[in-house]
DNA sequence: GTCTATAGGAAGATAGAC
DNA sequence: GTCTATCTTCCTATAGAC
């Protein structure tokens, strides 16, 4: 058999739904072998450090295709609206429907938790700010943004959590479609949903 | 039963705390030794059937202390929004603040998700289901009340998340802050959701 | 109930041929 | 780049004394 060269991408692709499936501390040399097609060899030839240049590698690629469906979305033109809806978009294809489990379950627990957990709050710190960027360019106020900014990450980050456990991708669907909602507020055309904001119930 | 030295809560505490530290995959025998001050033998005297036992019996306790912090505060009597506000609460014991990470998170991912997967989806269905019944017995409907206590919990993990890698306990808390908000709609007096905490990125 | 000791296997990682 | 073979370390689990 010739050597069927595989892609570095296409390999980081395999490894990161290995990882996916088991976890940084479930994920055995030998599960990965199975996972990736490569043998442990080819492995180690790839990633000298083992397990732990695998996950660097992975979160360094994860953070190309953040590039590509998160940061690229809210920085292109658009009304913050629209950039928000892209943005959406581009998480329903990152977290593979809410099928996958987020980079914090995998990598921030245990001792991968210690060796990359910088890294992970690194990642969440920026993406909450670029996300409350976007809220102010809505007209939102500074600390109004930062508020929803957060709240939306822990929406998304949930909503994995609670899609994963359910079986169901729905409340990840769900927190999607309300993305634009909770960053920039209920927009001008559809008015708010039955929010109850006047009533003298109690 | 003879006087044991070590009462089983305490035991179960401890290994909670341990698993919550490493994870299931990563809480190695040494480690859950080390961490309980049980040496190996005496582990499998408490737990024959070992991890898996002893994960088993960590989920039974969690339970009994779920009892104890959500479901309790949940049905004792009160008007719906004393209820969650018990409630929120109960979920700050329970969680310590924000610093622990959650059970799906622990037990939901690799093996011990094959393993405690249906059990976790019966505890969180059953719990979503508690706080929907709250919700309408505050005069929502039922369709939104369902959505609500879905987003809640959705929320709450989220938080759980996100207070984890950003080192910080804030977003927990500030979720549960929100919490009768979220489940059962803004109250007759605070009308207004804007409210400033502090600033972000701790 | 807890100890020491150890079995039996799987873990991560490496060496050298091809 | 991939293979086979192997090393060391650590793992879960058990046995038997006290």
């Amino acid at each position: 058999m010739p050597p069927a060269t595989v892609p570095r991408a296409e390999i980081l692709d395999r490894l990161l739904s290995v990882f996916r499936r088991y976890g940084y501390e479930g994920a055995s040399l030998s599960r990965i072998s199975d996972g990736t097609g490569l043998g442990r060899s080819s492995l180690y030839h790839h990633f000298p450090g083992g397990k732990d240049d695998m996950a660097s590698a992975i979160l360094a690629h994860t953070e190309a295709a953040s590039r590509d469906h998160i940061v690229g979305p809210l920085l292109a033109p658009g009304t913050p609206r629209e950039r928000v809806e892209r943005l959406a978009a581009g998480l329903d294809a990152f977290y593979a429907q809410g099928t996958a489990s987020c980079l914090v379950e995998l990598f921030g627990i245990g001792e991968a938790g210690d060796r990359f957990g910088e890294t992970l709050h690194a990642r969440v710190s920026a993406l909450i700010r670029l996300l409350a960027d976007v809220a102010v360019q809505s007209g939102l106020q500074s600390e109004d943004a930062a508020i929803r900014a957060e709240d939306a990450i822990v929406a998304v980050q949930g909503a994995l959590v609670v899609s994963r456990v359910l079986g169901s991708t729905r409340p990840f669907r769900r927190v999607l479609d309300r993305l634009p909602e909770l960053l920039l507020g209920a927009g001008p055309i559809e008015a708010a949903p039955v929010r109850n904001t006047g009533s003298l119930l109690g």
